[in-house]
RNA sequence: GGGCGCAUAGCUCAAGGGCAGAGCACUGUGCUGAUAACGCAGGGGUUCGUGGUUCGAAUCCACGUGCGCCCA
């Protein structure tokens, strides 16, 4: 028998089957660079609206993992995804470069100390390991397929953007939001430095536990009872000179109880306990709730001053007397405590840790050697009630190991509540859209219950804190003058000048200090928190720029954020323009490993993107970034890789059928709608159904649904359907039959759509099918297209065909039946008989070439009072080029082996274009 | 310890009081003209647990458990 498979018309195209992801990509990478694709397409809607979506700076340290990259790859579908729709959308990335981590690594690689370090010398290591991560990071985001402005992106540490930070400072100050006050850090006496708390570490320590009486001078609840006193415990002997409130839980029941020795006031349940310890017994006399406390004033041990009970939640009904002793100048919790009921914050310590002369008997005294001093002067005046020694978990410093202390210190704060701000703030995030709209309640509670912003650092590797401080009066001094001054010159010199020159330079000239004519000056040494610095990247990259817009349209970030990024920026921006610095947020939440754990070292569960593109390419971490539902936490596995490298194949597999059967076809051969086979006409239809849902879907940035509806698009309608229908038109008929131009013409609507509702997400895929076509028209990539025109599909022509796949699937069912008892094999050796209902006959009678749709070779249809389906073996000849069974196989002696018609494509092809 | 959130098939997701579904994966099978491809079919569920409301709960309520983010 004569071989006819070299007279069909094969599929054929230079689009690969296998991805070779990891090879090819950076082919298209270096395609994007050199073409500057990223350039031309905002070039492209220049002076079109805008849309813009403002980079959240990454820490400029380490390399990239899931979750940086998760949150990049995502900001990169939008951004293409508006850019195609023909918004002018730029995308700015940034870095955040100063703070503590880089610093940390500094000290390690120096091998030198915060106290002896020459600093500018550390400020010039500390920018070349920001710009080295920087530029590393950059390489790992653009491999990723992310286009954006990457040869100039925003730095931190760049002259405009700290200038813009100093610029802010002083905005903020003269609208009176910033103020001095004390706050308790820690501090290592040894080394006299401030300690941040990377630089703690907790270690095993005997210390003293006292419990003390304080003597009650007014409380209502306990009125009339005998020698009345709170009872409270602490194991900071020394922190007691800063008393200036006890904390008692409002929830906690408390007792009046009753020794030989007079009363107390505690924590019932600690009663036992608590005298238990002195081998006696108490006699409650009274109980009440925490809340009852509240206002009662006590008197000071040991220096007589009267103070006030507060309530705390903090404090613990498991240890102590659930009287907690509060020093809000010597620990966190006290000072949060104490600035929320308004107690004194003290700190008589000095940077040696020494007693200062506010505490009279233990001046000049080490602190920790005043524990046992004031212990005894405790007893010796009757106020102690018991003392041991416990093993305790206590802060350490990581350099000299030694105990280190709180201690307050001035710092610089941005009020929260100063102008109305937290209401603004409030007003704000409400007018914000928050998607997922949880978000909206968990930065409002965040930003109702947050305490002044604490912008001091005693660090080096930062912005300065544009202040200068007068010889004579001791004052803080900044004025219009020198901020203007101090922003000029940092514009010019960069930050570092703040350490380089002499007060005098840094100031005005024949400056004067403003409240007391004073004309020698220090200058702050401290910096800003690098909160600080990103908080007013809205400025920095928006504001100061005419390509850019603001207020941004969206700030796109992991849900940490809310605490971080989102507030500082909507503190500062309510504090300066009065308004939110953006109109969306939405948020992401984390990557997790297949049980929903987070990637740690020690669970041996980390998955770099590194290893995936190496292993699989970046397109694979495209798609995984969006295959799930990244609202919630995002999770990752081989498994889970495994199943996107799936579809990712079926997708492109999808992608290589339409361009094999598209290598003849050029779009001025295409038909006209009218002239359209129906199934090709739905098709067409289908398609720009599922376009039209995919684009809302990127609208709501539901991007899994993105996935998921591209995917089953192309299994369920396409592969399973459509494309399996037409590969007998594609190859059996004549090359320029309408039955093969029309097929065309589908598939090359079908492939066009396909290709620019996948592209932001499947850039690398997209472009390289794109690149492997070559029709007039064509643009340079396939992010210079323009998305595809959303207008209602003929909703009736789809609906028509639904019904005809409901039945095609009884259809199909019955002939596996007949396969499986191996009665027929393909299904072209398949005959259908079908009887159906009067109404159901006129509907499948309106269907052309049935056959072709059941991919069958026989179809019967008639009326009948039942469906009815039967399927049996055809008794027609198989025609052995188009392997359908006609009866007119044979009739032409010339050709004893196929069907008429194709003995007509041969024809055909062979007087047309030979190849 | 507190605030916010999550939990449905091996995986990714639907269904929001009325028979728990889809795609993939898996298994079987067909084809050998998408061929490391493609078609067809099938199996697969304590809806995290316990209790409650209800004629009826994956769904509403309460209490747990596990996990994540933020804070302490």
């Amino acid at each position: 028998m004569e071989d006819f498979s070299k007279t069909v018309l094969l599929p054929k195209t230079s689009f690969p089957m296998k991805g070779n992801l990891n090879q090819k990509e950076p082919e298209f990478l270096k395609m994007w660079d050199t073409c500057d694709i990223y350039r031309k397409v905002t070039e492209k809607n220049r002076g079109r609206e805008g849309y813009l979506l403002h980079d959240g700076p990454p820490y400029a340290n380490g390399h990239i993992h899931m979750g940086t990259a998760l949150n990049k790859i995502l900001k990169d579908v939008v951004v293409k995804y508006k850019s195609m729709k023909g918004f002018y959308s730029p995308y700015k990335p940034g870095w955040d470069c100063h703070g503590m981590p880089i610093e940390h690594q500094i000290f390690k690689e120096m091998k030198a100390e915060k106290s002896s370090v020459d600093i500018l010398k550390f400020r010039k290591r500390a920018a070349e390991y920001a710009m080295k991560f920087m530029a590393i990071q950059r390489e790992e985001f653009r491999r990723l397929g992310v286009l954006g402005q990457w040869d100039d992106p925003y730095l931190t540490l760049n002259r405009d953007y700290e200038a813009t930070i100093i610029r802010a400072f002083w905005s903020l100050y003269s609208h009176g939001y910033i103020h001095q006050a004390y706050k308790p850090i820690y501090w290592c006496i040894s080394c006299e430095t401030a300690l941040a708390e990377a630089e703690i570490e907790y270690e095993n320590d005997k210390t003293p536990s006292i419990y003390i009486r304080f003597p009650v001078v007014c409380c209502p609840v306990a009125e009339g009872y005998k020698d009345l006193s709170f009872l409270v415990w602490t194991t900071t002997p020394w922190t007691l000179p800063g008393n200036t409130g006890i904390a008692v839980n409002p929830d906690l029941e408390y007792a009046v109880a009753e020794t030989d020795k007079g009363s107390y006031i505690l924590a019932k349940n600690l009663v036992e306990t608590v005298f238990g310890k002195k081998g006696k017994v108490a006699t409650i006399l009274k109980t009440f709730k925490g809340t009852e406390l509240e206002g009662c004033i006590y008197r000071h041990p040991f220096i007589g001053r009267e103070s006030k009970v507060i309530l705390a939640d903090f404090v613990s009904s498991l240890d102590g007397t659930g009287c907690v002793h509060t020093a809000p100048g010597h620990g966190e919790e006290d000072y949060y405590a104490g600035i929320k009921n308004n107690l004194d914050i003290l700190s008589p310590v000095d940077e040696k840790g020494r007693f200062t002369d506010e505490v009279i008997d233990y001046k000049g005294l080490n602190v920790f050697d005043a524990n046992p001093l004031i212990r005894d002067s405790l007893q010796r005046n009757g106020s102690l009630f018991y003392d041991e020694e416990i093993e305790h978990s206590y802060p350490h410093c990581w350099r000299c190991k030694k105990p280190v202390i709180f201690r307050s210190t001035k710092q610089w704060f941005l009020k929260i509540d100063h102008d109305g701000l937290r209401d603004l703030m409030k007003k704000e995030i409400e007018a914000t859209s928050w998607i997922p709209p949880e978000g909206k309640n968990r930065i409002g509670s965040m930003v109702e219950t947050r305490p002044d912003w604490c912008l001091s650092r005693q660090r080096l590797w930062g912005v300065p804190i544009p202040v200068f401080y007068c010889r004579k009066c001791g004052k803080a001094v900044i004025t219009r003058e020198t901020a203007e001054r101090t922003e000029e010159l940092i514009r010019i010199h960069g930050s570092d000048v703040w350490m380089e020159k002499s007060e005098k330079e840094l100031l005005p000239e024949n400056f004067s200090c403003p409240f007391c004519k004073g004309n020698e000056f220090t200058r702050e040494k401290d910096i800003l928190d690098v909160w600080f610095d990103s908080g007013t990247s809205h400025l920095a990259v928006l504001k100061n720029d005419s390509n850019m817009k603001w207020p941004a349209d969206l700030y796109l970030e992991g849900s940490d954020q809310h605490r971080g990024w989102f507030q500082t920026s909507l503190i500062t921006s309510c504090g300066i323009e009065k308004k939110a610095p953006y109109r969306k947020v939405l948020t992401h939440g984390f990557v997790v490993d297949a049980e929903g754990r987070k990637m740690s070292k020690s669970l041996g569960n980390v998955i770099t993107p590194d290893e995936l593109i190496k292993k699989y390419g970046a397109e694979i971490v495209r798609i995984w970034s969006i295959s799930e539902n990244y609202q919630q936490d995002v999770r990752i596995s081989d498994n889970i890789i495994q199943n996107v490298v799936m579809t990712y194949k079926r997708i492109r597999n999808t992608l290589r059928f339409l361009l094999g059967n598209l290598y003849d076809f050029t779009p001025s051969m295409a038909l006209g709608h009218g002239d359209l086979r129906e199934a090709d006409r739905w098709a067409i239809e289908k398609t720009r159904e599922v376009a039209n849902r995919i684009t809302a879907y990127y609208e709501d940035f539901a991007l899994n649904k993105v996935y998921e509806e591209l995917h089953n698009y192309c299994n369920i309608y396409l592969s399973s359907f459509y494309l399996d229908h037409l590969k007998d038109r594609l190859y059996t008929y004549g090359r320029d039959s309408r039955e093969r131009k029309s097929a065309q013409t589908a598939l090359h609507s079908i492939l066009m759509t396909l290709l620019r509702i996948s592209a932001p997400v499947l850039s690398f895929t997209a472009e390289e099918a794109y690149q492997s076509i070559g029709w007039e028209g064509k643009k340079e990539s396939i992010f210079l297209e323009d998305w595809p025109e959303t207008c209602a599909p003929d909703e009736k022509l789809l609906e028509k065909w639904e019904k005809f796949f409901e039945f095609r699937k009884k259809v199909l069912k019955k002939i596996e039946e007949k396969r499986e008892a191996k009665e027929v094999h393909g299904s072209l050796e398949a005959k259908v008989r079908i009887s159906v209902p009067g109404e159901m006959f006129e509907f499948l009678g309106e269907f052309e070439k049935p056959e072709s749709l059941f991919i069958v070779s026989e179809v019967e249809i008639e009326k009948g009072n039942e469906t009815e389906i039967t399927v049996g073996k055809t008794s027609l000849k198989k025609c052995s080029r188009c392997w359908v069974h006609f009866p007119d196989v044979g009739s032409n002696p010339d050709y004893p082996d196929i069907c008429g018609k194709c003995i007509k494509a041969i024809g055909e092809n062979s007087s047309a274009n030979p190849e």
